[in-house]
DNA sequence: TCTGGGGTCCTAGGACCC
DNA sequence: TCTGGGGTCCTAGGACCC
């Protein structure tokens, strides 16, 4: 059977949401991101974009090519709310979507015939209910796998429906930017690029050996998108692998005592979250990023799996003894990995163990009910540098 | 006022075991 | 008394995605 797949990609998301919600910024370059130094864009308004601004670009090269912009720090909070509603209108067009990230999903929709004439048409049903119901504008993609319905979706933006079947496969490709392809970054479309490959097409056409040469076992994985085969099913849930956080400092910390409370602040962040996940996890590592921008990770794997706030800051603090400390920290992370599903039996863990995780989760009915700021450490209360 | 934060996957070397 | 070989786990780094 034929297989469809959509692409649904909502356009300019977290800068839509503010648009809609604030009529003001209406028709206003837009650009929703980290505000304070440091920071990078997230999401630029279809007007920002036209200054130049886009993603990952630093905030302050946004303020410096849109002075006249509208500069926004953005709200998580609400736009998983709109992702939710997103997801929701999704699901009542087939069982199988595959959410990519908060404003993007695939659908399979293969065999759906018998309610829709043409795939096509059930990407403009999906758009016009996001439209209807949210006030926002989707892209969609559709095509015979992800890749290209990826693709697909991207080619129409904004407020776009492209549809590429079987036979217009290899149009679509000949003359798509090399950069397009699906795991080719910075770096690899620089090699791709420096041995003549500029396109997909000429990827598709392109010399064995030489590929193999330069690309090892992947070149045949490159190959196959660039012919536009991709035999990637649409996967509703993923177990996590790992599950973390990490800050960046608007100045440099110079301390050990500065980085144990941070680090202290971000293993407790980390608890918290693998317990609303429910996971717990084996392996905690830390993320150092110094002034200059050398980063690196060091690990830790523990004989049994934890969840615990204490347990997770202890390893942390442990790993943080051994590293050198030449130049400032610029940045912090914390994250837990080999993680398994922790279903509340109490023998996965220690006597004592157990009992901090039931002070843990009290803690946590706290925050829910009277804020994150209702429990803290004392140690945290100490005003932070800024 | 260079370079966020959440992740996934891959590679490669070393330890360790049989 | 010149160094096999496969499997698994751990660690570190890096490319990549949104």
């Amino acid at each position: 059977m034929q297989r469809w797949i959509i692409h649904v990609d909502m356009d300019a998301f977290f800068a839509a949401v503010e648009q809609r919600d604030d009529p003001s910024l209406r028709g206003r370059p837009v650009i929703v991101g980290g505000v304070g130094r440091r920071g990078v864009v997230s999401t630029a308004s279809y007007e920002a974009r036209r200054f130049g601004v886009h993603s990952a670009m630093p905030m302050s090269e946004a303020r410096r090519l849109c002075p006249q912009g509208v500069f926004i720090p953005g709200n998580h909070g609400k736009y998983e709310r709109v992702a939710a509603a997103i997801r929701a209108i999704l699901a009542a067009f087939s069982p199988l979507v595959e959410p990519l990230s908060l404003d993007e999903a695939f659908l399979d929709v293969t065999g759906m015939e018998w309610l829709y004439d043409d795939p096509k048409d059930i990407a403009a049903a999906i758009k016009q209910r996001i439209s209807d119901e949210l006030s926002l504008t989707a892209s969609a993609g559709v095509a015979p796998n992800k890749f290209l319905a990826k693709l697909a979706s991207d080619w129409g933006k904004p407020d776009g429906l492209v549809v590429v079947r079987p036979g217009e496969v290899a149009a679509f490709l000949r003359a798509m930017p090399i950069s397009r392809l699906w795991g080719a970054g910075e770096k690899t479309t620089a090699q791709l690029k420096g041995i003549g490959i500029n396109t997909i097409g000429q990827l598709a056409g392109a010399d064995d050996a030489l590929l193999h040469r330069h690309f090892g076992q992947a070149a045949d994985d490159m190959r196959r998108l660039a012919r536009g085969e991709d035999d990637r099913p649409v996967v509703p849930e993923h177990e996590p692998k790992s599950l973390g956080n990490e800050i960046t400092f608007a100045e440099d910390l110079r301390t050990r005592d500065e980085i144990g409370t941070c680090l202290l602040a971000l293993s407790q962040k980390v608890s918290r979250r693998l317990r609303q996940s429910g996971y717990a996890g084996r392996t905690v590592t830390v993320k150092i990023r110094f002034g200059s921008f050398r980063t690196i990770t060091r690990s830790r794997t523990l004989g049994e799996p934890t969840l615990l706030g204490d347990t997770i800051y202890e390893t942390a603090r442990a790993i943080m003894a051994g590293v050198e400390l030449t130049e400032g920290v610029r940045l912090l992370g914390v994250t837990l990995s080999n993680l398994q599903v922790y279903g509340g039996q109490t023998s996965l863990f220690a006597v004592d163990e157990d009992k901090k995780l039931k002070i843990s989760v009290a803690v946590d009915r706290l925050k829910d009910k009277f804020g994150e700021g209702a429990v803290t450490r004392g140690r945290l209360l100490i005003p932070k540098k800024e």
